[in-house]
DNA sequence: GCGGATCTTGATGAATCCTTGATGCCGCCC
DNA sequence: GGGCGGCATCAAGGATTCATCAAGATCCGC
């Protein structure tokens, strides 16, 4: 499901876009406010973000720049000002659209095809390699030996999360409800068994890990 | 040199256009129609168009709908019309960006920079080929031992969609809301019956395809 | 309208994946 | 040394997902 974000004060506004673009098909989350909208973004990342550039609490240049500080996503810029000067600012700050109020939304649904139809081909060409295999996040690929190691969705998202952070001690707690859910936060079987499977995959020799390492009683690390 | 093609057939703003974007940096290519413009994108492929909807021969949409169907170039596209049902049929026929006169020449350029941010990685091979069979992006034509493969449109999209992404895990959410709309995100029926499709025209052995991969759970691959 | 192509929808067996329990190993403390 | 807790491994079941087929429903050009 493509989810957008919506950044708007305007509760009347809030509420139109929401139904409309729900009507549509889209998983929609609401901030009323910049620090809403980041923390929003940061917790459950949108395909999209609707954002309004008048906000109560902070500027919504601010809240752009801060958002690309650590994401890409497509931003359509909501303004009420017609003014070329803050188009500008906008734009270059990394705004991917911009639109004006009043606007129809019928032309807004049309910019949110064109931008969605951009996002596709964002390779994002993050490859992390052991002396044993590599990891595409990008292409979501695993590779060993110039073999291509076929991984399940669960197996993947808990390698994923340990070779995003390289070297750092992933809790079993962490794991489990990122790959679970927080409701099975004391599964920590389910840890082992998927634990064995990768490394039977992965490492050279599964019995002695060098790259996927126990913590015994605390977690898991993924050592480069 | 990043090429941009300046589409219109009035000679005032073409010569204001001419002179500030060069001042900028770009190297500029103008025409004063359709055909004209036609012609010289085909002859020297720009990095960037903007394209004026009211062209003397032929409709603006019309030159944009032909031309999308060999580049995915970059298209702003300028009108005079404020009516919304014109800006949702340039942007649906592919554009890029939409502004109306009269505009800011300090905002047109800001759009052209964001419009040029995210086509940074061109190098776009309009022809992919495979042991078992060639895609050309540009034709929209799949061709299988010399002969030609009938696809039809809703093949061909999630073919296009996968063979521009090598290599690339497109997730079953990507290809629904790609091809049939964000709201079909749960349709996962519909992959199955086109993929089989697909790989029935262009697979050797369907029954174990070497290009057309299926990533249970989670999407499909395209492998060349 | 009519006919053909294309798109939906449902049903079936096969393949894959997740869960769960049992078993054995290792290190540690009593 | 024996008991215990945490870990690794294995295998089987049940649940989910996939491939395939075929029958309507719908769209489109003539």
């Amino acid at each position: 499901m493509t989810g957008v974000l919506v950044v708007d004060d305007d509760p009347y506004l809030l509420r139109a876009l929401r139904i409309t673009l729900r009507a549509h098909g889209y998983d929609v989350t609401v901030a009323e406010d910049g620090r809403a909208a980041l923390l929003a973004a940061a917790r459950t990342p949108p395909s999209l973000v609707i954002l309004d550039l008048g906000l109560p609490d902070m500027d919504g240049v601010a809240v752009l720049a801060t958002l690309r500080s650590w994401s890409q996503v497509p931003v359509l810029v909501l303004s009420a000002r017609h003014g070329s000067a803050d188009k500008v600012q906008a734009l270059d700050a990394g705004a991917d659209d911009y639109i004006t109020k009043p606007f129809g939304l019928d032309e807004l649904l049309a910019r949110l095809r064109a931008l969605r139809r951009r996002s596709l081909d964002d390779a994002e060409p993050t490859l992390v390699t052991t002396d044993a295999f590599t990891v595409d996040l990008g292409k979501r690929r695993v590779t060993r030996d110039g073999e291509d190691i076929r991984l399940t969705p669960t197996e993947w998202k808990m390698l994923e999360i340990l070779v995003r952070n390289p070297e750092k001690l992933i809790t079993q707690q962490q794991l489990l409800s990122e790959v679970w859910g927080p409701a099975y936060a004391k599964e920590t079987n389910y840890l082992r068994v998927y634990m064995a499977q990768l490394r039977r995959k992965l490492e050279p020799d599964a019995g002695a890990p060098r790259h996927l390492l126990t913590e015994a009683g605390i977690g898991y690390r993924f050592m480069p």
